[in-house]
DNA sequence: GATGAATGAGTGTTCATTCAT
DNA sequence: GATGAATGAACACTCATTCAT
């Protein structure tokens, strides 16, 4: 007899991720994430055992998840241009899903020891690089070990997000300015990784 | 009589920013602290009410160091050019002293409701975002509102420390080989962010 | 499937009342009480959240109790007489098993801000009431607002047994001793009232 | 050289006094003492060693100098009657000065393991029994053990004052209305003592 | 598959107390 | 005589985890 898949598990895991990637609360407990499911806490161990490894999975399957949507956008056929332009935006609708999931990377990294992304395919990284390493030499990029081609374009893109709250303080900005000047970001990004 | 100091205070502020900014150990407990500091537990409490209310002073002191430190330099007479190099020593200089004060701030700033930066001089600042102007006026830099300027210079700084540990997993470096490749950055942001 | 109740929340309200009001150890802590009932301390914030509720609940039921007895006897078909030499004989026994019950509501009125008797029927205090103003009119009872023959009942009552120790002590008598003249009160209290 | 008396001493049994037994903190912390006293709370164990010591000291010296008031009317050379009616008066006195002093003695005589009165003299106590019991041969007073005249008088008086916010609530009266109440007291305690 | 009951280990905090000065 | 500094012991409370069902 097959065990019944009652979808509790990918509840809970979703869940998990709402709230920590969507709603920000990194410091949520199992009883937090057993509520918002609608399961009981014991339940949240029965499927991951410990906290620790449903917060392991959940990292890993958005990491993958993410990857492998950035990956596929590297590995096209398209020319470098193209690329970097819908990696961008593919980068920027994720954060806009997930606005803390970099805020939750940047503390989990620290803390336990995951191996954190340890099964992603070299491939199209390799063949990604490898296409600006060529652009570098035809002139459009300033040339530079392509890895800080690849550093610099999510610098610029996550950094700001990340410290919003600083940021607007700091500018004494309202959400609304700030918003306005994050949305400006894309184009102003796309310049400055070319020319 | 002037109150007797026997550096306690100061002992376990030292010891809390060791801790939380150059080991990384966010989560460490007034335990974790008390020992480093060789003292009791209850001795953090005599000077710091709660551990939230240390936390909120060790916060504070630093931003007010850095914006100090980065102030005096954004306020100084040389060039803007000179003022940008140095102001990437300033920083580059901070990071390595306290590699995680960045990654601390990102977790605290979600979880309480510091005002975080409240009393940060404006002065400073503003002039130089008007310096940054005026040479984007003379051609010098890509026209854009200065302060993209200044998020871009930052995201360029900090990112990639803070995601250190994942680069180095995605990227397959060693420790050295990344440490050298960190090293490169300084002049590459200088020379990306004039042109 | 009913909810599987293992009794446990009974047994720590039964051994928390035990020791407060038994017992007489008015301060005793969460482990003290754990530790009687033959349970983890955490067991008791399972079923109680807090200590406070823990006490507010064993006070609210032993009042609400105490006050179902007296509100029978008060409401009852019998003579007023037969009504208070009853009254005496019910609180007379809660005593002897609770003996510390008054002294611990003295010491919780002050410290928290219960609400203590929130709920307790008017009806038949009302009625009662009433009956010994009508028996004042008819002269058994001496004239006076009928709220201070209920309160002069009990202060005859009640005070004697909590400053027990203090009058064993001022007036030298061993506990035997004491005991008897308690004993001897049933019957003088009950002569005071009338007449 | 004559230790030179600060009357700090003083200053913290006063104080002591006044959180007790009219403010009514029966739990009041040593730091709440020294506060109040406008001293170091070290001072407190200076003179005291410990908390439980400065409790007794105020204790006793409370209960002698009630003692002394009430032997002083005892032994005077009025006729009974008189007495009586001094004896309320300085009773009533008392509890409005020191409202919380017997409930804060009946706290404590469940607590600490207090003599609480070992030195109270006995000449004029059994003075007064011995007149108690002539008035009752001369038939003005019920014949009874002169003791429970003793107790009865007492607990009138203090009874309803220890338990007034649980009267309040409980005949759902407002302060004033209950305080005009107790004032009635003082001529229906004494009509009651006798015949 | 899923849960209510129960627990061990740990956390921040408080408090009376001590000691060098 | 009096105090600031520091501590040990305790306390209420929380949380991830386990287990019988």
């Amino acid at each position: 007899m097959p065990a019944k898949d009652t979808g509790t598990e990918q509840l809970i895991k979703t869940t998990a991720k709402r709230i920590f990637f969507t709603e920000g609360k990194l410091h949520a407990t199992t009883q937090d994430i057993a509520n918002a499911a609608g399961v009981n806490r014991a339940a949240l161990h029965y499927y991951f055992r410990t906290r620790d490894q449903l917060i392991a999975v959940v990292f890993k399957e958005s990491m993958q998840d993410l990857s492998l949507r950035l990956g596929a956008v590297m590995g096209s056929e398209k020319p470098l241009k193209a690329k970097i332009e819908e990696l961008i935006d593919v980068f920027m609708n994720e954060m806009s899903v997930y606005p803390y999931q970099e805020t939750f990377m940047v503390t989990e990294i620290n803390t336990a020891g995951h191996e954190l992304v340890n099964d992603i395919e070299e491939g199209p990284v390799d063949k990604f690089l490898k296409e600006i390493e060529s652009e570098m030499q035809a002139g459009a990029i300033e040339k530079m070990n392509p890895k800080h081609f690849l550093m610099n374009l999510f610098s610029l893109l996550s950094y700001p997000l990340m410290m919003a709250p600083l940021y607007r303080q700091f500018f004494r900005m309202g959400q609304q300015d700030f918003d306005q000047l994050i949305a400006e970001r894309k184009q102003l990004i796309y310049k400055m990784m070319f020319k």
